[in-house]
DNA sequence: TTCCTTATGAAACATCTGTTTCAACGGTTG
DNA sequence: CAACCGTTGAAACAGATGTTTCATAAGGAA
């Protein structure tokens, strides 16, 4: 079974010295160069010495310099093919069943919703749902079934720099409760996919009626939440496998986080730094 | 104005003499050899003396063989990253904050990382960590922090064809119980990102030390479980955000699942819909 | 035929490549 | 404090690399 560069170096970056991560990083960041290039002008351009990535293959289990060369080739060589079109043949070819073919058709699903996702959706529509997020005392997170993870995703994100936002998971009941604390100054986020839980949709309606501002995101034009919602977003989730792709809505997700931390002032960043640091300093974390 | 080697053999062909012709067509059908390997190794493998690849540099009109291997580079490395570009220029033509532009920044980094996903996994590694989770008699899901939630959608996904995927999710306390009850029969998959929680890597040592095999997906190489797993994956979640981006790890996640269904068998599917129409009649589900 | 031109590879050449040696340095241990 | 250890780059080394020279051969013209 080959192994790729970036994996010997995943294995044995632990036991590198100082310069040899240097050299081990440039390395991951540059095959090609590597591939490509001389050793001696490898080193140059990195500022290493030469002598350092000599020691480095050795480092990472390679014989010779020039045998991690030789892997370096090898992942050059699949690289040629370009990926567009081998994610075409694949389609058109039917289905191969090893784990590249079926890696590559979903990597091209992946590609596919978000491109259609960045040109979907309308100029402005972003903005005003992130507004009714951003300028809400707090936000209610509804998710079921498939949805559940990811809303679970989002709420950990968000809880770095905004506190007031709760996640209403797979369990139910506290979903009731939950709805009837929250009023027009708050809102609701939720996710639903197909298959469709009730109990979103009867969320959305439970806001609805009480005024709350609701912000959706769904995958079908057909969801029977939509018209509930004041601001819904409908998400390719095509793919080549059985259940539906999240790839997109991750992307939506993120990007919705990002402008909510636009909005949240300079300082957001350092708040989130500094609260790092305390989970750090009270031993959850590792540092690098 | 570049000109690649290929349009340069096809201006000058008619002047080329017998093996400079030779040279010429083995140069145009193997670029990557000319940009990767030694003028005498090329030499060497085509037939033609190291004196004839040097003259055929000169005759295209290039100063030196060195340049003409650098236009071989350039096309390789072109190749290489197809939509890095445009994910680069995104990322560095300096910060628009409407929503559609970071949306599309983010749209980019998501395709870069999905892209770099699907290259850089070595053939055959797929297969051999879901080989393992096919087998397992019970596989456990670890994942803290951001990963919680990710950890929980694999867990939802796999629920419905394969009973034992048991989620330890955010909660620490069950981890070391429910890992105490795995042996060598089983699997631990885990999800880890920038920062690693401890205890997932704990996790990982824990197995390591029961010999229970090990699937572990990070998004450095520097992550100290990294050696510890039996199948490791690094990948890209590089963005734009402060947050690590998890587009390309969903993507992943849902390979795998893709995988394991096709080994469950061709009757998964109708189970799973069987499943679903359960739900459904359980007034669970809304359908459209 | 002889003379001249062109094409070609073997070999010689200076240069560059990757490795190894060695001395210097910084940190740790006794 | 000294002794020791691992790390690092400069320099030395043998071998490989790309170019050029040169001898040979094949063809064309006179």
């Amino acid at each position: 079974m080959a192994i790729t560069i970036e994996e010997r170096i995943g294995q044995h970056y632990g036991g590198l010295s100082d310069k040899l991560r240097v050299a081990a990083d440039y390395v991951a960041a540059n095959p090609v160069e590597v591939a490509t290039r001389s050793l001696r002008a490898v080193a140059t351009t990195s500022g290493v010495s030469p002598a350092t990535f000599s020691r480095l293959a050795r480092a990472l289990g390679y014989d010779d310099y020039e045998a991690m060369r030789d892997d370096g080739r090898a992942a050059v060589g699949r690289r040629m093919v370009p990926f567009s079109q081998r994610a075409h043949d694949l389609r058109t070819s039917g289905a191969g069943q090893s784990g590249r073919e079926v890696l590559a058709r979903h990597a091209a699903a992946a590609l596919h919703n978000v491109s259609f996702l960045e040109r979907d959706i309308a100029p402005g529509k972003l903005e005003a749902a992130v507004d009714v997020l951003h300028k809400a005392r707090r936000v209610l997170l509804v998710g079921s079934l498939g949805s559940s993870g990811l809303v679970d995703y989002l709420g950990y994100q968000m809880h770095w720099f905004a506190a007031d936002w709760i996640v209403a998971g797979r369990n139910g009941t506290a979903l009731a409760a939950a709805l009837s604390r929250l009023g027009p100054e708050d809102a609701v986020l939720a996710l639903s996919k197909t298959p469709h839980a009730k109990r979103s949709v009867s969320a959305l309606e439970a806001a609805q009626k009480r005024g709350i501002p609701t912000v959706f995101i769904t995958d079908t034009y057909s969801s029977p939440a939509l018209p509930l919602a004041s601001h819904a977003f409908v998400v390719p989730t095509e793919g080549p496998q059985f259940f539906s792709s999240y790839a997109a809505t991750v992307v939506l997700l993120e990007t919705i986080v990002s402008l909510l931390l636009a909005r949240a002032g300079e300082d957001a960043e350092d708040r989130i730094r500094a609260a790092e640091d305390q989970l750090h300093s009270l031993g959850e974390t590792w540092a690098p």
